[in-house]
RNA sequence: UCCCCUGUAGUUCAGUUGGUAGAACGGCGGACUGUUAAUCCGUAUGUCACUGGUUCGAGUCCAGUCUGGGGAGCCA
Protein backbone atom coordinates (compact mmCIF):
# COMPACT_ATOMS: atom_id res chain seq x y z
CA UNK A 1 0.00 0.00 0.00
CA UNK A 2 2.02 3.30 -1.07
CA UNK A 3 1.29 6.10 1.61
CA UNK A 4 0.52 9.23 0.52
CA UNK A 5 0.11 12.63 1.65
CA UNK A 6 -2.75 14.27 0.71
CA UNK A 7 -1.27 17.43 -1.30
CA UNK A 8 0.42 14.59 -3.60
CA UNK A 9 -2.99 13.00 -4.31
CA UNK A 10 -4.35 16.77 -5.70
CA UNK A 11 -1.13 17.60 -7.63
CA UNK A 12 -2.03 14.14 -9.55
CA UNK A 13 0.86 12.32 -8.39
CA UNK A 14 -0.83 9.06 -7.74
CA UNK A 15 -2.68 8.31 -11.01
CA UNK A 16 -6.35 7.34 -11.25
CA UNK A 17 -7.22 4.00 -10.66
CA UNK A 18 -4.21 3.28 -7.82
CA UNK A 19 -4.44 2.66 -4.56
CA UNK A 20 -3.31 4.57 -1.75
CA UNK A 21 -3.31 5.49 1.86
CA UNK A 22 -3.80 8.61 3.48
CA UNK A 23 -3.42 9.08 7.20
CA UNK A 24 -5.16 12.37 8.77
CA UNK A 25 -7.80 13.45 10.61
CA UNK A 26 -11.34 14.26 10.27
CA UNK A 27 -12.54 17.38 9.78
CA UNK A 28 -16.12 16.38 9.11
CA UNK A 29 -18.33 13.24 7.94
CA UNK A 30 -21.62 13.47 6.03
CA UNK A 31 -23.80 10.22 5.76
CA UNK A 32 -26.06 9.86 2.99
CA UNK A 33 -28.72 7.47 2.86
CA UNK A 34 -27.51 6.36 -0.77
CA UNK A 35 -25.12 3.67 1.37
CA UNK A 36 -22.15 5.67 1.43
CA UNK A 37 -20.73 8.24 3.84
CA UNK A 38 -18.35 11.42 3.34
CA UNK A 39 -15.20 11.50 4.96
CA UNK A 40 -13.25 14.91 4.80
CA UNK A 41 -9.77 14.42 5.96
CA UNK A 42 -6.78 16.54 6.43
CA UNK A 43 -3.25 15.81 6.98
CA UNK A 44 -1.45 19.28 7.01
CA UNK A 45 0.24 18.83 3.51
CA UNK A 46 -2.11 21.24 2.25
CA UNK A 47 -4.91 23.46 2.77
CA UNK A 48 -7.72 21.05 1.09
CA UNK A 49 -9.12 18.10 3.00
CA UNK A 50 -9.07 15.11 1.01
CA UNK A 51 -12.74 13.36 0.43
CA UNK A 52 -12.81 9.62 0.98
CA UNK A 53 -16.24 8.06 -0.11
CA UNK A 54 -17.13 5.54 2.25
CA UNK A 55 -19.61 2.72 1.44
CA UNK A 56 -21.64 1.26 4.54
CA UNK A 57 -20.62 -2.02 3.34
CA UNK A 58 -17.33 -1.72 5.20
CA UNK A 59 -17.13 -4.34 7.89
CA UNK A 60 -16.50 -1.46 10.81
CA UNK A 61 -18.93 0.92 8.90
CA UNK A 62 -21.67 0.78 11.59
CA UNK A 63 -19.13 0.68 14.91
CA UNK A 64 -16.54 2.76 13.91
CA UNK A 65 -16.90 5.30 10.77
CA UNK A 66 -20.45 6.47 12.14
CA UNK A 67 -18.87 7.50 15.25
CA UNK A 68 -16.32 9.55 13.77
CA UNK A 69 -15.99 13.20 14.58
CA UNK A 70 -13.88 16.09 14.05
CA UNK A 71 -10.17 15.41 15.36
CA UNK A 72 -10.31 11.65 14.84
CA UNK A 73 -7.57 10.54 13.62
CA UNK A 74 -7.67 7.97 10.59
CA UNK A 75 -5.40 5.74 7.89
CA UNK A 76 -8.32 5.82 5.02
CA UNK A 77 -7.14 3.45 2.47
CA UNK A 78 -8.80 3.43 -1.63
CA UNK A 79 -8.74 3.83 -4.86
CA UNK A 80 -7.71 7.37 -6.34
CA UNK A 81 -10.86 8.74 -8.62
CA UNK A 82 -11.72 12.03 -10.44
CA UNK A 83 -14.52 12.87 -8.38
CA UNK A 84 -17.83 13.48 -10.17
CA UNK A 85 -18.95 16.07 -7.18
CA UNK A 86 -18.13 19.82 -7.27
CA UNK A 87 -15.45 20.98 -5.16
CA UNK A 88 -12.25 18.55 -6.05
CA UNK A 89 -10.77 16.96 -8.31
CA UNK A 90 -10.11 13.83 -7.11
CA UNK A 91 -11.73 11.87 -3.99
CA UNK A 92 -10.80 8.44 -2.65
CA UNK A 93 -13.28 5.74 -3.43
CA UNK A 94 -12.46 4.20 -0.09
CA UNK A 95 -11.49 0.47 0.52
CA UNK A 96 -10.99 0.67 4.00
CA UNK A 97 -10.87 2.78 7.15
CA UNK A 98 -8.99 2.35 10.00
CA UNK A 99 -9.84 4.27 13.10
CA UNK A 100 -6.72 4.62 15.18
CA UNK A 101 -7.81 7.39 17.52
CA UNK A 102 -11.60 8.60 18.42
CA UNK A 103 -12.80 11.50 20.29
CA UNK A 104 -13.32 11.06 23.94
CA UNK A 105 -16.12 13.54 24.11
CA UNK A 106 -17.16 15.22 20.83
CA UNK A 107 -19.14 17.14 22.80
CA UNK A 108 -16.81 19.04 24.24
CA UNK A 109 -13.68 18.34 22.19
CA UNK A 110 -12.60 22.24 21.61
CA UNK A 111 -12.14 22.10 17.51
CA UNK A 112 -15.49 20.73 16.52
CA UNK A 113 -17.53 23.86 16.23
CA UNK A 114 -17.57 26.01 12.89
CA UNK A 115 -15.92 29.54 14.02
CA UNK A 116 -13.69 29.58 16.83
CA UNK A 117 -11.98 33.23 17.79
CA UNK A 118 -8.69 33.66 16.68
CA UNK A 119 -7.72 34.30 20.37
CA UNK A 120 -9.59 31.38 21.80
CA UNK A 121 -7.90 29.37 19.85
CA UNK A 122 -4.53 30.97 21.33
CA UNK A 123 -5.48 29.55 24.42
CA UNK A 124 -5.47 26.17 22.98
CA UNK A 125 -2.49 26.34 21.48
CA UNK A 126 -1.92 22.36 21.55
CA UNK A 127 -4.81 22.25 18.91
CA UNK A 128 -5.07 24.95 17.43
CA UNK A 129 -2.75 23.57 14.25
CA UNK A 130 -5.95 21.51 13.90
CA UNK A 131 -7.59 24.62 12.36
CA UNK A 132 -7.96 25.67 9.02
CA UNK A 133 -6.13 29.19 10.02
CA UNK A 134 -3.37 27.99 12.08
CA UNK A 135 -2.88 25.29 9.65
CA UNK A 136 -2.47 27.74 6.97
CA UNK A 137 -0.29 29.89 8.65
CA UNK A 138 1.88 27.14 9.42
CA UNK A 139 2.47 26.69 5.69
CA UNK A 140 3.35 30.57 4.78
CA UNK A 141 5.75 30.55 7.70
CA UNK A 142 7.47 27.89 6.54
CA UNK A 143 7.35 28.57 2.64
CA UNK A 144 8.72 31.86 3.82
CA UNK A 145 11.48 30.71 5.88
CA UNK A 146 12.55 27.93 2.90
CA UNK A 147 12.34 31.17 0.76
CA UNK A 148 14.36 33.06 2.50
CA UNK A 149 17.43 30.03 3.39
CA UNK A 150 17.00 29.74 -0.19
CA UNK A 151 17.29 32.72 -1.39
CA UNK A 152 20.47 33.41 0.98
CA UNK A 153 21.69 30.46 -0.65
CA UNK A 154 21.96 31.54 -3.99
CA UNK A 155 22.70 34.47 -3.48
CA UNK A 156 25.98 33.13 -2.22
CA UNK A 157 25.41 33.72 1.67
CA UNK A 158 26.56 31.74 4.15
CA UNK A 159 23.98 30.71 7.52
CA UNK A 160 26.10 31.60 10.79
CA UNK A 161 24.61 30.18 13.52
CA UNK A 162 25.40 32.70 16.33
CA UNK A 163 25.17 32.19 19.70
CA UNK A 164 21.88 32.60 21.82
CA UNK A 165 23.83 32.92 25.10
CA UNK A 166 25.84 36.02 25.15
CA UNK A 167 27.99 36.97 28.02
CA UNK A 168 28.62 41.02 26.64
CA UNK A 169 25.67 42.58 27.74
CA UNK A 170 26.12 45.53 25.38
CA UNK A 171 24.10 44.67 22.41
CA UNK A 172 22.32 47.12 23.64
CA UNK A 173 18.75 46.48 21.76
CA UNK A 174 16.84 46.07 24.84
CA UNK A 175 16.08 44.44 28.08
CA UNK A 176 17.69 40.87 28.68
CA UNK A 177 16.88 37.48 29.96
CA UNK A 178 19.11 36.69 32.54
CA UNK A 179 20.41 32.73 32.03
CA UNK A 180 21.61 31.43 35.18
CA UNK A 181 22.63 28.14 37.19
CA UNK A 182 22.70 29.75 40.43
CA UNK A 183 20.49 28.81 43.10
CA UNK A 184 18.18 31.48 43.18
CA UNK A 185 17.35 30.86 47.14
CA UNK A 186 20.74 30.77 47.75
CA UNK A 187 22.70 32.92 45.70
CA UNK A 188 26.74 33.27 46.33
CA UNK A 189 27.99 36.74 47.12
CA UNK A 190 31.31 38.08 47.04
CA UNK A 191 33.20 40.04 49.81
CA UNK A 192 31.44 43.40 48.52
CA UNK A 193 28.39 41.90 48.65
CA UNK A 194 27.22 41.56 45.23
CA UNK A 195 26.01 38.61 43.82
CA UNK A 196 29.15 36.29 42.60
CA UNK A 197 28.81 35.52 39.00
CA UNK A 198 32.21 33.80 38.98
CA UNK A 199 30.21 30.98 40.80
CA UNK A 200 27.97 30.79 38.06
CA UNK A 201 27.94 28.47 35.01
CA UNK A 202 30.05 30.78 32.42
CA UNK A 203 31.99 32.33 35.07
CA UNK A 204 30.33 35.47 34.10
CA UNK A 205 26.96 37.23 33.68
CA UNK A 206 25.21 35.68 30.65
CA UNK A 207 22.28 36.32 28.97
CA UNK A 208 20.02 35.28 25.83
CA UNK A 209 20.79 36.76 22.84
CA UNK A 210 18.63 39.85 21.76
CA UNK A 211 20.55 40.07 18.32
CA UNK A 212 23.12 38.47 16.26
CA UNK A 213 24.23 41.31 14.63
CA UNK A 214 27.35 42.03 16.17
CA UNK A 215 28.57 38.09 15.89
CA UNK A 216 27.10 38.15 12.27
CA UNK A 217 29.89 40.96 11.75
CA UNK A 218 32.95 39.16 12.87
CA UNK A 219 31.99 36.13 10.02
CA UNK A 220 30.83 38.79 7.68
CA UNK A 221 33.98 40.71 7.90
CA UNK A 222 35.48 37.09 6.89
CA UNK A 223 33.41 35.46 4.53
CA UNK A 224 32.00 38.00 3.16
CA UNK A 225 28.30 37.86 3.10
CA UNK A 226 26.50 35.48 5.88
CA UNK A 227 23.18 36.07 7.67
CA UNK A 228 21.60 34.32 10.46
CA UNK A 229 18.00 32.49 11.05
CA UNK A 230 17.22 31.96 14.40
CA UNK A 231 15.13 33.05 17.83
CA UNK A 232 16.15 36.02 19.28
CA UNK A 233 14.65 37.08 23.21
CA UNK A 234 13.84 40.51 24.53
CA UNK A 235 12.90 40.73 27.97
CA UNK A 236 10.77 43.93 27.59
CA UNK A 237 7.38 44.61 28.93
CA UNK A 238 6.17 44.79 25.45
CA UNK A 239 1.76 43.96 25.45
CA UNK A 240 1.27 44.46 21.66
CA UNK A 241 0.06 42.75 18.72
CA UNK A 242 3.43 43.00 17.44
CA UNK A 243 5.87 42.06 19.94
CA UNK A 244 7.19 38.58 21.59
CA UNK A 245 9.37 37.77 24.19
CA UNK A 246 10.82 35.08 21.61
CA UNK A 247 10.75 35.75 17.73
CA UNK A 248 12.52 34.55 15.27
CA UNK A 249 15.24 37.14 13.55
CA UNK A 250 16.90 36.51 9.60
CA UNK A 251 20.15 39.27 10.08
CA UNK A 252 22.34 39.30 6.79
CA UNK A 253 25.20 41.12 7.34
CA UNK A 254 27.44 42.04 3.66
CA UNK A 255 30.83 42.88 3.19
CA UNK A 256 32.06 45.59 1.33
CA UNK A 257 28.28 46.52 0.87
CA UNK A 258 26.45 50.58 1.87
CA UNK A 259 23.45 51.53 2.97
CA UNK A 260 21.97 51.46 -0.68
CA UNK A 261 23.49 47.72 -0.84
CA UNK A 262 21.05 46.69 1.64
CA UNK A 263 18.21 48.37 1.00
CA UNK A 264 18.34 46.43 -2.44
CA UNK A 265 19.29 43.28 -0.93
CA UNK A 266 16.32 43.78 2.03
CA UNK A 267 13.49 45.01 -1.35
CA UNK A 268 14.98 41.62 -3.22
CA UNK A 269 14.60 38.99 -0.69
CA UNK A 270 10.97 40.04 0.29
CA UNK A 271 10.33 39.58 -3.20
CA UNK A 272 11.69 36.51 -3.66
CA UNK A 273 10.25 35.21 -0.52
CA UNK A 274 6.77 36.72 -1.66
CA UNK A 275 7.15 35.32 -4.77
CA UNK A 276 7.53 32.23 -3.34
CA UNK A 277 4.85 32.22 -1.32
CA UNK A 278 2.71 33.21 -4.36
CA UNK A 279 3.70 30.50 -6.06
CA UNK A 280 3.76 27.60 -3.98
CA UNK A 281 0.68 28.58 -1.37
CA UNK A 282 -1.72 29.99 -3.70
CA UNK A 283 -4.43 27.62 -1.41
CA UNK A 284 -3.30 29.06 1.59
CA UNK A 285 -3.24 32.81 0.51
CA UNK A 286 -6.79 32.34 -0.87
CA UNK A 287 -7.73 31.14 2.28
CA UNK A 288 -6.75 34.30 3.94
CA UNK A 289 -8.07 36.47 1.70
CA UNK A 290 -11.15 35.23 1.77
CA UNK A 291 -11.65 34.69 5.53
CA UNK A 292 -8.71 37.02 7.21
CA UNK A 293 -7.58 39.58 4.72
CA UNK A 294 -9.25 40.58 1.37
CA UNK A 295 -6.30 42.07 -0.02
CA UNK A 296 -3.40 40.01 0.84
CA UNK A 297 -3.18 38.37 -2.37
CA UNK A 298 -2.90 41.82 -4.30
CA UNK A 299 -0.95 43.29 -1.55
CA UNK A 300 2.05 40.80 -2.40
CA UNK A 301 1.51 41.00 -5.84
CA UNK A 302 1.54 44.43 -6.18
CA UNK A 303 4.58 44.27 -3.75
CA UNK A 304 6.34 42.21 -6.16
CA UNK A 305 6.21 44.27 -8.88
CA UNK A 306 6.76 47.58 -8.02
CA UNK A 307 9.92 49.20 -6.34
CA UNK A 308 10.64 50.00 -3.18
CA UNK A 309 9.66 53.48 -2.36
CA UNK A 310 12.87 55.55 -0.22
CA UNK A 311 12.49 58.21 1.57
CA UNK A 312 15.36 60.16 3.44
CA UNK A 313 14.16 60.34 7.08
CA UNK A 314 14.27 64.07 6.73
CA UNK A 315 12.26 63.97 3.40
CA UNK A 316 9.99 61.76 5.73
CA UNK A 317 9.83 64.75 8.20
CA UNK A 318 8.66 67.19 5.54
CA UNK A 319 6.13 65.13 4.85
CA UNK A 320 4.53 64.64 7.80
CA UNK A 321 5.25 68.06 8.72
CA UNK A 322 3.10 69.01 5.35
CA UNK A 323 0.41 66.41 5.84
CA UNK A 324 -2.45 68.33 7.40
CA UNK A 325 -2.69 65.23 9.45
CA UNK A 326 -3.11 65.94 13.28
CA UNK A 327 -0.54 63.89 15.25
CA UNK A 328 -0.63 63.09 19.03
CA UNK A 329 3.58 63.83 18.93
CA UNK A 330 4.08 66.66 16.89
CA UNK A 331 6.92 65.67 14.08
CA UNK A 332 10.14 68.07 14.42
CA UNK A 333 13.63 66.65 12.90
CA UNK A 334 15.38 64.86 15.31
CA UNK A 335 12.47 63.02 16.70
CA UNK A 336 12.32 59.66 16.20
CA UNK A 337 9.45 58.69 14.34
CA UNK A 338 6.30 57.06 16.20
CA UNK A 339 3.94 54.34 15.29
CA UNK A 340 1.13 57.52 14.36
CA UNK A 341 3.73 59.02 11.77
CA UNK A 342 5.43 55.59 10.40
CA UNK A 343 1.33 54.54 9.90
CA UNK A 344 0.86 57.71 8.07
CA UNK A 345 3.39 57.01 5.55
CA UNK A 346 3.21 53.55 5.26
CA UNK A 347 -0.80 53.37 4.79
CA UNK A 348 -1.81 56.55 3.80
CA UNK A 349 1.31 58.71 2.09
CA UNK A 350 2.57 55.92 0.12
CA UNK A 351 0.34 53.21 0.64
CA UNK A 352 2.86 50.36 0.03
CA UNK A 353 6.14 50.00 2.22
CA UNK A 354 8.83 52.38 2.27
CA UNK A 355 11.82 52.40 3.18
CA UNK A 356 12.99 55.47 5.49
CA UNK A 357 16.89 56.17 5.27
CA UNK A 358 19.48 57.95 7.00
CA UNK A 359 17.80 58.65 10.50
CA UNK A 360 19.54 61.37 12.96
CA UNK A 361 22.04 59.92 14.98
CA UNK A 362 21.33 61.07 18.75
CA UNK A 363 18.36 57.88 17.99
CA UNK A 364 20.42 55.27 16.62
CA UNK A 365 22.94 52.70 17.90
CA UNK A 366 26.66 53.40 18.33
CA UNK A 367 27.63 50.93 15.52
CA UNK A 368 25.72 52.98 12.53
CA UNK A 369 28.01 54.74 10.55
CA UNK A 370 27.95 58.52 10.83
CA UNK A 371 27.34 60.45 7.37
CA UNK A 372 29.32 63.04 6.37
CA UNK A 373 27.24 65.70 7.07
CA UNK A 374 27.53 64.61 10.81
CA UNK A 375 23.96 64.80 12.01
CA UNK A 376 22.96 61.56 10.63
CA UNK A 377 23.67 57.84 10.26
CA UNK A 378 22.99 55.27 7.35
CA UNK A 379 20.39 53.67 9.12
CA UNK A 380 17.15 52.10 7.21
CA UNK A 381 13.79 51.29 8.59
CA UNK A 382 11.35 48.93 6.15
CA UNK A 383 7.98 50.37 7.20
CA UNK A 384 5.24 47.80 6.03
CA UNK A 385 1.36 48.83 5.79
CA UNK A 386 -0.50 47.66 8.86
CA UNK A 387 2.44 46.13 10.84
CA UNK A 388 5.19 49.12 11.24
CA UNK A 389 8.76 48.60 11.38
CA UNK A 390 9.20 45.48 9.80
CA UNK A 391 13.34 45.82 8.91
CA UNK A 392 15.67 48.00 10.76
CA UNK A 393 19.55 48.25 9.38
CA UNK A 394 22.48 49.97 8.85
CA UNK A 395 25.54 50.40 7.26
CA UNK A 396 28.05 49.91 10.11
CA UNK A 397 30.61 52.60 11.12
CA UNK A 398 34.14 50.80 10.17
CA UNK A 399 36.47 53.36 11.14
CA UNK A 400 38.02 52.87 14.36
CA UNK A 401 38.26 56.44 15.30
CA UNK A 402 35.01 57.55 14.60
CA UNK A 403 33.47 54.50 16.40
CA UNK A 404 35.28 55.44 19.25
CA UNK A 405 33.98 58.62 19.31
CA UNK A 406 30.91 57.10 19.30
CA UNK A 407 31.50 54.70 22.21
CA UNK A 408 32.65 57.64 24.30
CA UNK A 409 29.71 59.73 23.23
CA UNK A 410 27.32 57.59 24.78
CA UNK A 411 29.19 56.79 27.11
CA UNK A 412 30.01 52.91 26.88
CA UNK A 413 33.19 51.27 27.57
CA UNK A 414 35.99 50.58 24.98
CA UNK A 415 36.98 47.59 26.56
CA UNK A 416 33.60 45.91 26.43
CA UNK A 417 33.73 46.05 22.47
CA UNK A 418 37.12 44.93 22.24
CA UNK A 419 36.71 42.41 19.77
CA UNK A 420 34.26 44.42 17.87
CA UNK A 421 36.89 46.84 17.98
CA UNK A 422 39.40 44.42 16.46
CA UNK A 423 37.20 44.46 13.09
CA UNK A 424 38.17 47.60 12.72
CA UNK A 425 41.94 47.45 13.21
CA UNK A 426 42.46 44.25 11.37
CA UNK A 427 41.64 44.94 8.01
CA UNK A 428 38.48 46.65 8.23
CA UNK A 429 35.43 46.96 5.84
CA UNK A 430 32.37 48.96 4.86
CA UNK A 431 30.12 46.51 5.53
CA UNK A 432 26.30 46.69 6.37
CA UNK A 433 23.07 44.66 7.66
CA UNK A 434 19.94 44.25 8.79
CA UNK A 435 17.09 42.62 11.12
CA UNK A 436 14.20 41.50 9.74
CA UNK A 437 11.28 40.57 12.70
CA UNK A 438 10.27 37.06 10.75
CA UNK A 439 6.81 36.95 12.67
CA UNK A 440 6.54 40.42 11.12
CA UNK A 441 6.52 39.27 8.15
CA UNK A 442 4.51 36.28 8.48
CA UNK A 443 1.80 38.71 10.01
CA UNK A 444 2.05 40.80 6.63
CA UNK A 445 1.81 37.87 4.22
CA UNK A 446 -1.08 36.20 5.70
CA UNK A 447 -2.98 39.24 7.16
CA UNK A 448 -3.07 37.58 10.56
CA UNK A 449 -2.79 41.05 12.63
CA UNK A 450 -1.61 39.61 15.97
CA UNK A 451 1.99 38.16 16.09
CA UNK A 452 1.00 35.88 18.25
CA UNK A 453 -0.79 33.78 15.93
CA UNK A 454 1.89 33.13 13.41
CA UNK A 455 4.28 31.71 15.93
CA UNK A 456 3.54 27.85 17.06
CA UNK A 457 3.66 28.95 21.12
CA UNK A 458 3.85 32.62 21.51
CA UNK A 459 5.97 33.78 24.29
CA UNK A 460 5.35 37.42 25.90
CA UNK A 461 4.88 38.94 29.22
CA UNK A 462 2.76 36.76 31.80
CA UNK A 463 2.54 34.32 28.98
CA UNK A 464 4.67 31.22 28.38
CA UNK A 465 2.37 28.10 28.43
CA UNK A 466 2.41 25.06 26.42
C1' U B 1 4.18 49.95 32.13
C1' C B 2 -0.03 53.51 30.80
C1' C B 3 -5.14 54.47 28.56
C1' C B 4 -9.74 52.26 26.74
C1' C B 5 -12.88 47.96 26.09
C1' U B 6 -14.23 42.91 27.45
C1' G B 7 -15.55 38.16 30.32
C1' U B 8 -22.91 34.46 29.91
C1' A B 9 -23.80 26.79 27.07
C1' G B 10 -18.43 23.02 23.77
C1' U B 11 -18.03 27.74 20.47
C1' U B 12 -19.89 32.69 18.62
C1' C B 13 -22.99 35.90 20.85
C1' A B 14 -28.03 38.20 22.75
C1' G B 15 -29.96 39.16 27.60
C1' U B 16 -34.84 45.49 28.34
C1' U B 17 -35.97 50.09 34.10
C1' G B 18 -32.57 44.63 39.01
C1' G B 19 -37.57 39.78 39.24
C1' U B 20 -36.24 31.88 38.37
C1' A B 21 -31.10 32.01 31.52
C1' G B 22 -31.75 32.62 25.37
C1' A B 23 -30.39 31.97 19.94
C1' A B 24 -27.20 30.16 16.32
C1' C B 25 -23.48 26.80 15.30
C1' G B 26 -21.28 22.35 17.31
C1' G B 27 -22.92 17.41 20.14
C1' C B 28 -26.66 13.59 20.48
C1' G B 29 -31.36 11.09 18.16
C1' G B 30 -34.13 10.86 13.66
C1' A B 31 -35.58 12.14 8.34
C1' C B 32 -33.55 13.05 3.56
C1' U B 33 -29.67 13.35 0.20
C1' G B 34 -23.05 11.97 -4.54
C1' U B 35 -22.70 15.13 -0.10
C1' U B 36 -19.29 19.85 -0.01
C1' A B 37 -18.61 24.13 6.79
C1' A B 38 -25.26 19.88 3.30
C1' U B 39 -30.52 20.43 4.49
C1' C B 40 -34.98 19.46 7.69
C1' C B 41 -37.23 17.80 12.53
C1' G B 42 -36.32 16.70 17.61
C1' U B 43 -33.14 16.92 22.05
C1' A B 44 -29.58 17.86 26.10
C1' U B 45 -26.43 21.53 27.68
C1' G B 46 -24.72 26.88 32.36
C1' U B 47 -20.32 27.86 39.45
C1' C B 48 -23.36 34.20 34.10
C1' A B 49 -14.49 35.03 35.29
C1' C B 50 -13.39 35.39 40.75
C1' U B 51 -14.01 37.81 45.67
C1' G B 52 -16.74 41.03 48.41
C1' G B 53 -20.73 44.77 48.75
C1' U B 54 -25.80 47.24 47.92
C1' U B 55 -30.82 44.97 47.70
C1' C B 56 -36.59 41.35 49.68
C1' G B 57 -34.12 39.82 45.14
C1' A B 58 -27.94 40.80 41.09
C1' G B 59 -25.94 38.00 34.65
C1' U B 60 -27.68 43.18 35.23
C1' C B 61 -25.70 48.15 40.13
C1' C B 62 -20.84 49.23 43.14
C1' A B 63 -15.57 47.96 44.66
C1' G B 64 -11.34 44.98 44.16
C1' U B 65 -8.70 40.96 41.67
C1' C B 66 -7.76 38.06 37.47
C1' U B 67 -8.28 37.05 32.13
C1' G B 68 -8.66 38.40 26.96
C1' G B 69 -8.62 42.34 23.24
C1' G B 70 -7.49 47.37 21.03
C1' G B 71 -4.26 51.58 21.33
C1' A B 72 0.44 53.89 23.28
C1' G B 73 5.63 53.40 24.76
C1' C B 74 9.93 50.11 23.49
C1' C B 75 11.36 47.63 19.14
C1' A B 76 11.99 43.43 14.93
Amino acid sequence: MIIASIASVFKGEHSVGSTVSVRGWVRTRRDSKAGISFLAVYDGSCFDPIQGVVPNSLNNYQDEVLRLTAGCSVIMSGEVVESPGKGQKFELQVTGVEVVGLVDDPDSYPMAAKRHSIEHLRELAHLRPRTNIIGAVMRVRNCLSQAIHRFYHEQGFLWASTPLITASDCEGAGEMFRVSTLDMQNIPLTDKGEVDYDKDFFGKESFLTVSGQLNAETYACALSKVYTFGPTFRAENSNTSRHLAEFWMVEPEVAFADLNDIATLAEDMLKYAFKAVLAERRDDLEFFAQRVEKKVIERLESFVESDFIQVDYTEAVEILKNCNKKFEFAVEWGIDLHSEHERYLAEEHFNAPVVVKNYPKDIKAFYMRMNEDGKTVAAMDVLAPGIGEIIGGAQREERLDVLDARLEEMNLDKEDYWWYRDLRRYGTVPHSGFGLGFERLVSYVTGVSNIRDVIPFPRAPRSANF
